[in-house]
RNA sequence: CGGGAUGUAGCGCAGCCUGGUUAGCGCACUUGACUGGGGGUCAAGGGGUCGGAGGUUCAAAUCCUCUCAUCCCGACCA
């Protein structure tokens, strides 16, 4: 491609309203522009990074056994009423009418068209395993979207379902597809990780997320380099306590006035103690009401934890609000002992012994509190959110370090939640109706790219990932409008296109300057400049754009060289 | 949804506090000349209902009220 003739709008200066580096460079290098919040143009530039992203995808899903369909983004409010969504999904689904009053979604994922086509169409054991994909556009929306295509309201996604009719071959498909996305991801050059998630509002048994480390993402992600165990840090499990000795004698349990003293901090400090000697006592309200939470002083509740523990719809800190609707608690001082609310605690406190508790009672405490005699427990449990540095649950030396994480892609096994609401069934060997059990798996495309920008760029613009550059290599003439250069140029260009490499020639006729520094903000792999000093002597210059590395190379020789220095990069 | 901030030319910004010529600057854009190895120089141009509505005033980009949009933090999130 003549790069005058390509649309890419670059700017030397950031967006202002663009905060994290993807999205500056994203916008600086013309490939896209904002519609609106959340919504945007993807220009000639960036759809072909896009492309390539998702070529990787169709190649690795097809690898599987995958096989592409598309499904329509506008779809019936019947679906989503049949697997009870469309009450459930809240305002994240958009809602829309068609002019016979007839209610839609823009689908926020695809679920629901899916099933009822695998219904209709499967019905035999004999059909099954399918795995169906497609890549597409989502709308979804967020509260709060931000960090330009990262967090879209509309975005591209690759979105897989399998359809099995037993629970192993789930989990092969899912295993194969677990080492699809470990594959998508290392083609794209991305250091990712496979964490253990949550499966949130989607539902089902089973999930892990791709998380790509940078930190502008969105998610906490504990891992472990001894043992390679790797969690979202909402669900990471903490290592149980070592068994402990009680001490000889065990304390009283006694009410020490503590005036003003409400916070953790402010308790240890006035009576003198560590934070690990006191128990924290976290409200928390639900669908059935409030429940309390008990963790040690120097640890923080996870409500995640502690939801999926109760089998609860929902689960929130209590706002001031509820907590005023009961005269019984006085914020800063609440504690377990003869509370009537159900009680969970964290597994350490079970061995903690004289220790420091809320009196339910004004500016007092409790001292020298014992669970087995003093506290009704309704169940002992991991519900604390792990830190940097805590011990490894799965090995025996290993601690946790703590990144964020970029949530790039998402799998889940489903089991039957929509299948037994959307009454997807086959005939087994025995002629018997069976729920299909389901998986999903999906992947944002341009979460992707954007990701890749966020581990791969310098102070000059982005530095792609080979696989994911929009072009190979850039022709920087100085001059284009210098015959001789223009020839060589022209012959170097032909010469690349004909081996199959994605060259883009910079025919404009900018002075060089401006040039190099597109040519670095677009990120390209590999700069040809080619000028007249070097040119006369038999050379021309190849830059990397990676290393910054410049070098002189005798023309034409060089040329026939450059597939094997891509390839090395 | 709570908290904070910003809307002035395509982009980045000044002017606003303390109202008063024709609303400025840099980049980009158009024309011409010179130049040609890291965003060059000179000259001449075009482009603005100062986000919108209402109000105060002799006079509003500037003060007041409402509203819309966008961004940030939090909550939320396959």
């Amino acid at each position: 491609m003549h790069f005058s003739k390509l649309f890419i709008p670059t700017l030397k200066e950031s967006p202002a309203d663009a905060e994290v580096i993807s999205h500056k460079l994203m916008v600086r290098a013309g490939m896209i522009r904002q519609v609106a919040s959340g919504i945007y143009s993807i220009l000639p530039l960036g759809l072909r990074v896009l492309r390539k992203v998702e070529q990787i995808i169709r190649e690795e899903m097809n690898q599987i056994d995958g096989q592409e369909v598309f499904l329509p983004s506008i779809q019936p409010a019947e679906l989503w009423i049949e697997s009870k969504r469309w009450d459930f999904y809240g305002k994240e689904l958009l809602r829309i009418k068609d002019r016979h009053g007839r209610e839609f979604c823009y689908g926020p994922t695809h679920e629901e068209v899916i099933t009822d086509i695998v219904r209709k169409e499967v019905k035999s054991y004999r059909q099954l395993p399918i795995l169906l994909y497609q890549i597409q556009t989502k709308f979804r929306d967020e509260v709060r979207p931000r960090f330009g295509i990262m967090r879209g309201r509309e975005f591209m996604m690759k979105d897989a379902y399998s359809f099995h009719t037993d629970e192993e071959d789930t989990q092969r498909t899912y295993n194969q597809m677990a080492q699809a996305y470990t594959n998508i991801f290392n083609r794209c050059g991305l250091n990712f990780k496979q964490v253990q998630a949550d499966s949130g509002t989607i539902g089902g048994s089973f999930s892990h997320e791709f998380a790509v480390l940078a930190d502008s993402g969105e998610d906490d992600i504990g891992f472990c380099e001894s043992c390679g165990y790797a969690s979202n840090l909402e669900l990471a499990e903490s290592k149980p306590p070592a068994p402990s000795t009680p001490p000889a004698t065990r304390q009283e349990i006694k009410e020490v006035e503590t005036p003003g003293q409400k916070s953790v901090e402010d308790v240890a400090g006035f009576l003198n103690l560590s934070a690990r000697q006191i128990v924290k006592t976290i409200l928390l309200e639900n669908e059935h009401g409030l429940v309390a939470g008990l963790v040690r002083g120097d640890h923080e509740i996870n409500p995640v934890k502690l939801k999926n523990l109760i089998g609860c719809e929902w689960l929130q800190p209590a706002g001031e609000e509820v907590i005023s609707r009961h005269p019984e608690l006085h914020c800063g001082y609440v504690g377990p002992v003869g509370l009537d609310l159900p009680v969970y605690a964290d597994c350490e406190i079970s061995a903690m012994y004289d220790f420091v508790t809320g009196a339910n009672k004004t500016s007092t405490h409790f001292t020298g509190v014992q669970v087995e005699r003093d506290l009704k427990i309704k169940q002992f449990s991991d519900i604390r959110t792990v830190k940097a540095d805590d011990p490894c649950p799965r090995c025996e030396r290993g601690v946790y370090q703590v990144k964020r994480g970029i949530e790039v892609g998402h799998i889940f096994i489903l089991g039957t939640k929509y299948s037994s609401a959307m009454k997807a069934v086959y005939l087994d060997q025995q002629g018997k109706e069976n729920a299909m059990i389901m998986g999903c798996y999906g992947i944002g495309v341009g979460r992707t790219a954007a990701a890749a920008i966020e581990q791969n760029h310098d102070d000059k613009g982005i530095v792609w990932p080979r696989n994911l550059a929009p072009f190979q290599v850039i022709i920087i003439p100085v001059n284009y409008s210098n015959e001789d250069l223009k020839t060589v140029c022209d012959t170097i260009y032909d010469q690349l296109q004909e081996t199959g490499i994605e060259t883009l020639l910079d025919d404009r006729s900018d002075r060089l300057g401006g040039k190099l520094k597109d040519a670095d903000l677009l990120g390209i792999p590999l700069q040809i400049i080619v000028g007249p000093k070097n040119l006369s002597a038999g050379q021309v210059e190849i830059k990397i754009r990676k290393t910054n590395e410049s070098d002189l190379h005798p023309y034409p020789e060089v040329i026939a060289d450059i597939p094997s220095i891509l390839k090395g990069l």
